[in-house]
DNA sequence: TCAGCGACTGACTGACGTGTCAGTCGACGG
DNA sequence: CCGTCGACTGACACGTCAGTCAGTCGCTGA
C-alpha cells in the first residue's frame, strides 16, 4: 500500500513554465478539496494527494494552507468586482441592471466549486481573512446603495432605506448562488437572471 | 498567576436545580465564545474559563464540544420553527406576512449572539451538522414555496418560479440578520420589518 | 464525628495535522 | 562521463487541543 510516489517531472521542453503548470495543478486540486470538505476539514494531505505531488512540494509553491485558499478566493473576488458595471441613468436602466445580474450570475456559475468556497467556507478561516471577505461585500453593498440612492432621486427606485434594499438584493443573490452551487440545482442561468430581475422589479406580492 | 480555581459551589438551598444552573452557566459562556471566535477557533479552555469552572466539569455536563454547540443551535431552530405561522388566505394576507416577518426578526434579534452562531459558524462544523442545518432551511424554504404557490393561484403572489422566489426571500432575511448581528448596526426591528415587507411587496424598481 | 456521596478539579495523554529539511533523483552543460 | 542544479520527496518534529480520570473537597445524614 502507498506505493512510493513516482517522481513527477514535466516534459523537458516546457521547463520555462513548468513551475507555473505545477502551481496550477496544485491550485486546482486545492479548489476541489476545499469545495468538497470546507476549509477546516481540508487536509494539506488531501490536496497534495489530488495533485499527485508530495507534501513538501506543496510548500515550494505556497506559503501555507491559508495562503492557497486566499489566492483562490482572491481571484474570484477580482473577477467579481470587474463584473459589476456602473449604471448609466441616461440609457435604459432595466437592461443595465439585468446585464449586471447576468454577468455576476454567469461568473459565479462558471466555476461552481470556487463559488462554493467563497460562499460557504470563507467564514471562520481566520480573523484577518474574515475581515477581508467582509470588507469586499461591504464595498459591493456600498456601491449598490449609492446606485439605489441615485435611482430614488430619479424616481426609478422605490423610496425606502437604500442600505437595507442593497442588503436584501445581495442576500437574495447570495442565497440563490448558494443553493445552486451546494445542492445540485441546475436552473438555467437565464431563468435565474430573469427571476431575480423580476423579483427586484415587482417583489412577490401583487399590489393589485 | 493562574490562582487555583476557588472551588465552586452553589448556595446550599438550591441543590435540586443547582445542576441545571451550572449547565446554564456553561451554555451561556459557550454561546459567548462561539459567537466571538467561531466554532473552530473556540477552545473548550475559553468556555470553561468564561463559566469559571474547570475543564473536567464541562464534560460532566456535555458530551463534547460539538454537542454543546449543537444544543445551542437546536434551541434556536426550534423557536424559529415555532415563529412561523401558516398564512390563512381567508383573512388579510399582508398582515399575516408582516407578522411572520416581525416574529422571526424579533426572535433572531432577541439573542444576537446565538443568531450569529447560526448564521456564520454553523457551516463547516461537521458533515452531519451541516446536513442538519441545511435540511432545516430546506424545510423552511419548502413551506414558503408552497405558500407562494397557493398565493399565485389566488392571484396574491406574482407569477414566477415559486422556488426561486422563496430562495430570494430567505436570502434577503438571512443577509439583513447577518449584517445587524455581525456588524453593530442597530436598525430598529420595526424598520427592518417594514423595509423587508415593502421589498417583498414592491421590489426596488418602480414599474411606473 | 465520621463515612459516604457526588460535584468538582486540573494535570495528563493521545491523536492529529501542519510545516520542515536532509536527502534523492533526473536533466543538462561542460 | 561527471558535477552541479533545482525540483521533488516523505519521515519526522513539534505544537495544539480535545477529552480523561484519579484524586480532592465539603455537605449531609446517621
Amino acid at each position: 500500500m502507498a506505493e512510493p510516489l513516482e517522481r513527477k517531472r514535466h516534459p523537458a521542453a516546457v521547463t520555462a513554465d513548468a513551475k507555473a503548470t505545477r502551481r496550477q495543478e496544485i491550485l486546482q486540486a486545492a479548489r476541489d478539496v476545499f469545495a468538497k470538505h470546507g476549509y477546516h476539514a481540508a487536509k494539506v494531505e488531501d490536496i497534495v494527494g489530488g495533485a499527485g505531488v508530495a507534501r513538501g512540494t506543496f510548500y515550494l509553491y505556497f506559503e501555507d494552507k491559508r495562503a492557497i485558499f486566499e489566492e483562490i478566493v482572491d481571484r474570484l473576488l477580482v473577477r467579481f468586482g470587474m463584473a459589476i458595471q456602473r449604471v448609466d441613468v441616461a440609457a435604459d436602466v432595466s437592461d443595465q441592471v439585468r446585464s449586471n445580474i447576468r454577468r455576476i450570475v454567469h461568473l459565479l456559475l462558471e466555476d461552481k466549486l470556487t463559488t462554493k468556497m467563497l460562499l460557504s467556507d470563507a467564514h471562520g478561516v481566520d480573523l484577518a481573512f474574515d475581515r477581508k471577505i467582509h470588507s469586499f461585500f461591504e464595498q459591493v453593498r456600498s456601491l449598490l446603495e449609492e446606485s439605489l440612492l441615485d435611482g430614488q432621486e430619479l424616481g426609478i427606485v422605490v423610496a425606502g432605506k437604500a442600505r437595507l434594499q442593497a442588503i436584501f438584493i445581495i442576500g437574495a443573490l447570495k442565497e440563490v448562488m448558494n443553493q445552486v452551487v451546494v445542492r445540485g440545482w441546475d436552473d438555467s442561468e437565464e431563468e435565474i437572471v430573469e427571476s431575480l430581475f423580476a423579483f427586484l422589479r415587482d417583489g412577490v406580492i401583487t399590489s393589485e
